[in-house]
RNA sequence: GUGGGCGUAGCUCAGUUGGUUAGAGCGCCUGACUGUGGCUCAGGAGGUCGCCGGUUCAAAUCCGGUCGCUCACCCCA
């Protein structure tokens, strides 16, 4: 609705605070879980040069960047995702800093598209990595925070999984089913699309942009059906490339399985990830009615480091976006109820008592109790009911009566039952 | 960037083949109720009918454009 002369930019929102309190009520889980796996909370700039962008992650984020050139004549662009900032940061002080690194953040990030359900201009999204440890018990770890970060907020193994894969493995599976090494890339692609494309057209691409015959496609994408571990197993087990990265891909489930996190968990190596940066393990959190794109994605991006300029540093990591997640918790009726809520409520019968129920409600204040009162002269009952409106706990009464005889009446907002509070207790 | 649907009060919506001062519920404010909230009752404020233009004696209603929202495509944090 256009009635206010200044209207909203399309894509970004507003936070009364009835919506920030679920904003909050996502990131205070996210900080929960974080510092439960020891990981320490880090944050960067909101605006980046453009070129940190451009080559790292690849052609189609830096087409949907929100950038500009700014009044030095820079070319600048609003963060559209956090890992390239990660990088940088690490680069300059990484080499004095012991191992594994396991860092946080909760940025706000931007992107210029039209926006859509789950995808507006802006988000805040949470990023966990460790840095400089590439065994596979990093990945394994990685992904139990993004699977606890989901649990954390009420939301189970009915509500959503995740589909994990390895590109490694992906590209050895290609390699043993005849893709030419210079042809890898173009079959990720294809991959990574296949459940969005009918199965005549990916035959096509298969064909004419991966170089495989009619046959070997038809014969991959049967594969893909049902591309779990079983499945590499029977037909591609014999081969001593695959069997070294499904080894890898093994136990990766298995350290998940140990720690109880096994039935979030489903190998499924169409799961491939658009960024370009990203080397070996991947993997995507969805919900299990399939109705809502991805929650959670990530992987491990050993190279980037380097790339930025680093320390080479093996590094694994995800970002987990509040608006995708935010529908899944409404749909879930995992949103609490947003509720005003006050220790005290202080009344003041006339103006007399004015000075003294100031005095007590910054005591109560002083120590550390949440307090208000009208701010204005008002009836008993208008104060009654602020108070009401406000969420008190407890309303205090001071009149002339009870202050005559040293105390306050302390009304129970939810019983309506009422005490005396001697003054000595409330100074 | 492409296409579909939708824009009426703070919110959810009604508004008949175009017809006089555009309505309801909820919410908000005031009062009944200047020493006791939730309930009830009475009253009130709040609308360029998204915006601009066109057709018409007459437009919330029909037409065009535009902006916004929304869904899908593209693409994907």
């Amino acid at each position: 609705m256009a009635t206010s002369a200044f209207a909203r930019l399309p894509g970004f929102r507003d936070f009364p605070p009835e919506d920030l309190a679920l904003r909050s009520h996502i990131q205070e889980a996210w900080r929960r879980v974080s510092r439960r796996y020891g990981f320490l909370e880090y944050d960067g700039p909101p605006l980046e040069p453009l070129e940190l962008y451009v080559e790292k992650s690849g052609a189609e984020i830096a087409g949907q960047l929100y950038a500009f050139t700014d009044k030095g004549g820079r070319e600048v662009a609003m963060r559209p995702e956090m890992t390239p900032s990660l990088a940088r940061i690490l680069g300059d002080r990484s080499r004095g800093m012991s191992k594994p690194i396991r860092w946080f953040a909760m940025p706000q990030l931007f992107r210029y598209e039209r926006q859509q359900r789950g995808r507006l201009r802006e988000h805040f999204q949470w990023n966990a990595d460790i840095v400089g440890e590439d065994d596979v018990a990093a990945d394994a770890e990685v992904l139990a925070v993004a699977i606890d970060g989901l649990r954390e907020l009420g939301l189970t193994a009915a509500d959503f999984r995740a589909r994990v894969s390895d590109r490694r493995l992906l590209r050895e599976v290609l390699r043993a089913q005849g893709v030419a090494e210079d042809r890898l890339a173009a079959a990720f692609g294809i991959i990574d699309k296949l459940e969005r494309m009918p199965r005549d057209k990916a035959r096509a691409a298969l064909v004419t942009d991966a170089g495989l015959g009619a046959a070997e496609a038809d014969a991959l994408l049967d594969f893909f059906d049902s591309a779990d571990i079983a499945a590499v197993q029977t037909r591609f087990g014999d081969r001593d490339e695959v069997g070294v990265e499904l080894e890898r891909l093994k136990q990766y489930v298995a350290a998940l399985t140990a720690m109880g996190l096994g039935e979030y968990v489903e190998v499924d190596l169409r799961i491939v990830r658009g960024l370009a940066y990203y080397t070996g393990i991947v993997f995507e959190l969805f919900d299990r009615q399939g109705e809502l794109r991805a929650i959670c994605g990530g992987g491990r991006y050993d190279r980037l480091l380097e790339l930025v300029g680093g320390e080479p540093l093996p590094a694994v990591g995800f970002g987990m976006g509040d608006v995708v997640l935010g529908e899944l918790l409404a749909e879930r009726g995992l949103i609490p109820a947003y509720a005003r809520s006050l220790d005290y409520f202080v009344v003041s019968i006339s103006a007399e008592q004015r000075p003294e129920a100031l005095r007590i409600a910054h005591a109560l204040r002083d120590r550390g109790s949440s307090v208000a009162y009208s701010l204005k002269e008002q009836s008993v009952t208008k104060q009654l009911k602020a108070a009401a409106r406000e969420g008190a706990r407890e309303v205090l009464i001071v009149g002339p009566d009870e202050l005559a005889r040293g105390c306050v009446v302390a009304r129970n907002m939810g019983s309506g039952g009422e005490r005396e509070i001697a003054l000595s207790e409330l100074s």
